[in-house]
DNA sequence: AACCAGGACGTGA
DNA sequence: TCACGTCATGGT
């Protein structure tokens, strides 16, 4: 019995597939999800469907840093209402409307600062796929932000961890309260085959479960059976 | 009315 | 390396 295995395996048994990135436009998107307004579509991994919908998924990626996503949204259709939720478009707006826009999402300066930064590098690709350092090489991009645009972006394999993993996984004891960033990668990719679709599940069921169960301290995870 | 949210960077030891 | 301060809005 392999823990890592069993625990997604029970996630998803409880929870059902998340139809993580959440995107904008996009019908039959599902509402009902924690925190959420719409954008998710569960069991269709069809997506991002286009280049914009891929940047789109890289932008949200840079703004829901230590932010929650209804804020994001709002900064995303701000982006939208000025029609710069595009690479060519973003860059043409200025500072301030760029700063203005994203406002909602938080830490506007900096963001307006990573997502130029960004948008310059995600040009320069033209197309093509990021390797996880070149990522990392951008300003703003750092390891969680890299793997999620990779996962979820462009469909590499890589797992994401997140503070909501962080605190389930140190919680059943699958890794230390310090463990490193790589360290706690590890443990589910030695572990679960490289498979986007499930790590992008596992994931988002990694969320889900932490925004149910692991809110407020003491932890209650009655799914696993832990105290 | 503090506290936190799908982090990353800069600094000093 | 690593711990700590900083960045900022919106919901509870």
């Amino acid at each position: 019995m392999n823990k890592i295995r069993d625990l997604y395996q029970k996630l998803l048994r409880a929870y059902g597939p998340q139809g993580w990135w959440p995107l904008l436009n996009h019908k039959g998107s599902n509402p009902t999800k924690t925190g959420s307004v719409t954008g998710y579509h569960s069991g269709d991994y069809s997506f991002p469907k286009s280049q914009t919908q891929q940047f789109e998924i890289c932008i949200g990626a840079i703004l829901t840093q230590n932010t929650a996503w209804t804020n994001v949204e709002k900064a995303l259709l701000n982006l939208q209402k000025a029609n710069a939720l595009d690479p060519k478009k973003l860059l043409g707006i200025n500072e301030d409307e760029l700063k203005e826009a994203i406002k909602p999402s938080g830490y506007f300066n900096q963001k307006a600062r990573k997502l130029r930064e960004f948008t310059e590098f995600f040009l320069s690709l033209q197309g093509k796929t990021p390797t996880r350092n070149q990522l990392l090489e951008v300003w703003g991009v750092g390891p969680e932000t890299a793997d999620s645009i990779l996962l979820y972006a462009y469909k590499v394999p890589t797992f994401v961890v997140d503070a909501y993993t962080k605190r389930i996984f140190t919680h059943l004891k699958l890794c230390t309260e310090k463990s490193a960033y790589e360290e706690m990668k590890q443990v589910v990719e030695k572990n679960i085959k490289k498979d986007w679709k499930i790590y992008q599940e596992f994931h988002a069921l990694l969320v889900e479960h932490a925004k149910r169960c692991y809110s407020k301290k003491p932890y209650e995870d009655t799914l696993m059976h832990q105290a």
